[in-house]
DNA sequence: GGCAAATAGTGGACAAATGCAACTATTATT
DNA sequence: AATAATAGTTGCATTTGTCCACTATTTGCC
């Protein structure tokens, strides 16, 4: 029960309470947009939509037989959500599956002639729209910014 | 195509490829893992998941007939997901709506004592999930970080 | 050797969120 | 008066995420 105040009709008379201070409000909202003009970036290439593929394709490409579960781990989804994705892009002919010979539970994961085709047709592009994207931040707080997250994910992830 | 080198079997061993330098890789990654933590220390709070429940209580808490299109464009989300989302917060006899006196095609939204009751209590969860979450960067990092991220969205909402 | 626990992956069910497009109502433009 | 713009709603199709149980394989322990 506040005020009787004036009803906010547009967004300068507003203020965003706690969440002004919230790091996670904004990475939060950032993610929305940043996704959201990526997936437009993507349209049509079968690897739009969603967190994963893209990564997934990209690692499959650049370490061939690299495991589901490594990925898994790579990008925050559990086995199952994993499984998924995988399926997916080999239903679309990205990828191929096999299980591992020494390991015969696991599974060891390559990029298809399509797969790698595809994989150098969206390095340039991910690349690209993130620089445009974040071109309104100043180059010197990109790197910063870049800096301070690449380092907070890879503790996150355990990766040393 | 490229090496037949070692198949990589843990993290360790693995590079991001160009998602190494590539901030809306981190930016969608640090989401999946702080939304998860969020949803978790809100579980039961019928304001937990996907992003927008907090903010438009909190605003509308904050800011008594405030309409649904301004909290969209907070939140970056069109009006028909907005318009869900706050059906649904209405089911939960969080909010009240009604139809602006003057813009009759506008809606008012209010807390009502529930929801002012929720509101207050998320606040100081809300505040401590994300110093939580992000006390494995130090501080000075995290103020660096917090004053770019504000000042990105800001603009990219056109906050001024 | 043999049993129990850990690890890798699969499959199903269910609950949500997302995005798109069409539709109503109201207000602004000209 | 006609047209366009704005606010919100609704339906639909597509995804996504999560949870849980299940199989297969490997590892550790006694």
């Amino acid at each position: 029960m506040s005020d009787g105040g004036p009803k906010p009709t547009s967004i300068e008379h507003v203020n965003l309470d706690v969440l002004e201070n919230t790091l996670s409000f904004y990475i939060r909202t950032m993610n929305i947009a940043v996704s959201r003009d990526l997936d437009a970036r993507l349209d049509g290439l079968d690897v739009a939509r969603g967190t994963g593929k893209i990564t997934t394709l990209l690692l499959v490409d650049s370490h061939p037989g690299i495991r589901p579960s490594v990925i898994a781990q790579i990008i925050m989804k559990d086995r199952s959500a994993m499984g998924r994705l995988i399926d997916q892009m080999i239903d679309h002919d990205l990828l191929v599956r096999q299980t591992s010979a020494r390991e015969r539970r696991a599974h060891e994961l390559f990029v298809t002639a399509k797969g790698a085709e595809l994989a150098a047709k969206i390095r340039p592009i991910v690349t690209k729209q993130s620089n445009d994207f974040f071109s309104f931040i100043v180059e010197e707080e990109q790197a910063q910014l870049m800096d301070i997250l690449r380092r907070a994910y890879r503790k996150m992830v355990g990766m040393k």
